[in-house]
DNA sequence: AGATCACTTGACACCGTGTCAATTGACACT
DNA sequence: AGTGTCAATTGACACGGTGTCAAGTGATCT
């Protein structure tokens, strides 16, 4: 469990994620990942204390490899609410299919074991602030809808980004990336902007 | 296996169903549902080859006792589209905190069993089914958004009524599901229903 | 030569599902 | 009373996946 940046430990996530991405998060045991990486099980075991702890650093080491961060950066810059908003969604939606695999782990590892629920759950919360950022700005603006609050409409507003609702659109209804994102700024658009302000 | 209708076969189901629901459809093992119907766990067995099966008969089983069917008749018998899709949405977002133990315990199965999978699935296509003759009728008024085909407004709308939407907002934000169904209304009616038509 | 370190091998415990075989006890038929 | 049937019981066991443990290997540093 050694906690520096050996090159094991990398190589044991890079395989974590090329194995999960490759299967959609589904089915992808220690041992496959051990294999794919080149080593024993039991190696996996003196770099990550158990598969959820793999699973977590996994997502870690994504969303550096991915310069989550950096990607945000426009919506943040937005100086106008409406467009903080439509960011945000873009930016987001087309952060999840990148993520998905591991994420998906994760998510399924919350079933049966209580440290993944934390990590997955702070996970989305960390996505939730984005949500509250974009809707204060919005409500800075005077352009929130009047019939919500801002806080509402954060909860609304992040329980239409998370994961399920990309799954359900791409993957079983078949819309592209590119559909999931337009749609999912109308539907904001018209959920949340005062309705003089609709483009 | 009896496929008959045993008097132990019911007190399973029920017990099963009890049981998904005070836990949320979260950790009930075989051994539990057994010890709660009074019998060994093997004579669950006996009725059930496996827990996906008894999963699947527990939600045969709620939907009789809910009467889904004539739940729906409100919806079905409305003859503006408007009328029907609140009405739809109404019923569905009333009916998923009644199933949510059993619908929870299937959908987690469905990580690990192919069965579990189907039958959800299945179920959602069921569900799915009410979506569509929803949008047809707003569709068959003209009322239909003018930006979407019915298709896609039956994909969209199938999205958001699916479980995890509710899950997020009733107990990760601690929504009333008064506030739910409420929200998922006008949700619905900006998104799919033609501006000039809105309420 | 000795120590250290990452890693290997192989065995094993734990849990939950599902299977199998032998047994019990109630009821019905003749 | 004797026989058969049927639901259910008891207890043992296989399987798969995670996680643990102990002993051994081989390269590198000093």
């Amino acid at each position: 469990m050694s906690s520096e940046n050996t090159e094991t430990r990398t190589r044991i996530l890079a395989a974590t994620v090329h194995m999960l991405e490759k299967h959609g998060g589904r089915g992808v045991r220690m041992g496959d990942i051990a294999k794919e990486t080149g080593i024993s099980r039991q190696a996996v075991y003196l770099h990550f204390a158990s598969r959820t702890e793999l699973l977590v650093a996994a997502t870690r080491y994504l969303d550096e490899k991915l310069d989550v961060d950096s990607r945000l950066a426009p919506s943040r810059a937005a100086t106008v609410g409406i467009e903080r908003l439509a960011l945000y969604i873009e930016c987001w939606g087309n952060y999840i299919p990148e993520i998905y695999g591991v994420g998906k782990a994760l998510m399924m590892a919350r079933d049966t074991d209580e440290a993944a629920a934390v990590a997955w759950d702070d996970r989305m919360a960390a996505m939730r602030d984005g949500c509250r950022a974009a809707i204060d700005a919005l409500h800075a603006d005077g352009n929130l809808d009047t019939g919500m609050t801002p806080q509402k409409a954060t909860d609304a507003l992040w329980a239409m980004l998370l994961v399920p609702n990309w799954e359900a659109l791409t993957i079983d209804c078949g819309w592209s990336t590119e559909q999931y994102v337009s749609f999912m700024k109308t539907l904001a658009e018209r959920t949340f902007v005062r309705s003089s302000q609709r483009v």
